[in-house]
DNA sequence: CGATATCTTGTCACTAAGTGACGCCAGCAT
DNA sequence: ATGCTGGCGTCACTTAGTGACAAGATATCG
């Protein structure tokens, strides 16, 4: 089974498992309902997720994939702010993906049920992995160096950090105003991920 | 049940789990063993915990809750770094505990059990509230503050990973002469948390 | 186009994680 | 002694999750 064919098929089960978590709750929704929704067996839901309440993990992941593949994406010689700034308002053009309002509200619901909040947890040591990467590919260090790991966890958790509060704001139907200007997000998550490491990473290298 | 009592029998089921989990692998361990080892009736190990992985959380919260002691005890007048220092050097006078070592174990197979990785990431959401009450106190900002909660995300992630690497040093049998000398010990934690942090959390108020 | 090999899914039986309900008894106040 | 409370054991039960095998889809090769 091709990766793409896999990962969306996963995508699609979790979209209609982050619908019902959120209209029904977690506990009330079962495998069989989720399997029923999306047109599968239950089995095949088990051979695609380890668990059930891991079937969010796709609609979180969503949530960040755009900022995760910005920073892959991010040259040598521009500083982080610049680049988030212009590649945030070019995609602001485009339509917001429909998954992010389900990615806030799995979110929201992981305040409340614990199996859900590892599982944003997780989803975010995956980040934490790839910000591994990126990180120290820029700075030329060894893979798996310890500052380099460091580094990543700490932009990863600010950046865990910036975004419960943004979807916070999002549902509770609080000002939005501060997260439309996309050049200020971009000052503001560059500004966090530079803060959190020390300033080592933000800067243009040479 | 006093809040005492109910905290040292999680630890005692805690620890039995944590040894099993161990020698034959989560999946191999069932909540009957876990019961059984302890001396409890299986029920009564749902009763304290959500799940049979989550047994080996207050395990993993013994190996890092010396250090959130230490954090909570911090003076505003000194440097993180002289604090831990002497703290640090205090502390290694007495035998460590003897959880430490199982709490390693327990990192170790968190890198290959998804489910105890979940706990383990559970266990530093805990440290992070912590962390989050210790510095907005220190920082007089309000509880709940943005940057606070940032600052304290940061600072538990490099804790992490800090902890992860010690503990596969100390397993892999490689060279513990690098955190022999408790006050290098308490610079590094100190120099991690202040990077983390910008600069912010570390140095003392005036 | 056809045959075969591979890969995914469905079905069914089964294990074990976790819950609800109820009764027991140790502790404690009256 | 008596009544109450809170933790625990027992047992029945639900359901998440797995193993094994058959069947259908799909790709590959002639």
């Amino acid at each position: 089974m091709s990766e793409q064919r896999r990962a969306r098929l996963r995508l699609e089960i979790s979209r209609e498992a982050a619908r019902l978590f959120w209209e029904q709750g977690v506990a009330a929704t079962s495998g069989d309902q989720i399997a029923a929704a999306v047109g599968l067996s239950t089995r095949t839901i088990w051979r695609h997720f380890r668990s059930k309440e891991s079937c969010a993990e796709p609609v979180i992941m969503q949530g960040v994939v755009t900022l995760v593949t910005l920073m892959r994406s991010w040259p040598r010689h521009r500083s982080l702010d610049d680049h988030l700034a212009t590649e945030l308002t070019r995609i602001s053009h485009e339509p917001p993906p429909v998954d992010n309002l389900l990615a806030m509200k799995m979110i929201r619901l992981a305040d409340t049920e614990p199996a859900l909040r590892t599982v944003w947890l997780m989803a975010y040591d995956q980040v934490e992995r790839e910000m591994c990467v990126i990180i120290g590919d820029r700075l030329e260090r060894p893979a798996g160096d310890l500052e380099g790991r460091m580094y990543a966890a700490a932009a990863a958790a600010v950046v865990r950090v910036l975004d419960a509060h943004i979807g916070a704001a999002v549902l509770t139907g609080a000002d939005l105003t501060p997260f439309t200007d996309m050049t200020a997000v971009a000052r503001r998550i560059a500004h966090a991920i530079r803060t959190a490491t020390g300033g080592v990473v933000g800067a243009p290298i040479a």
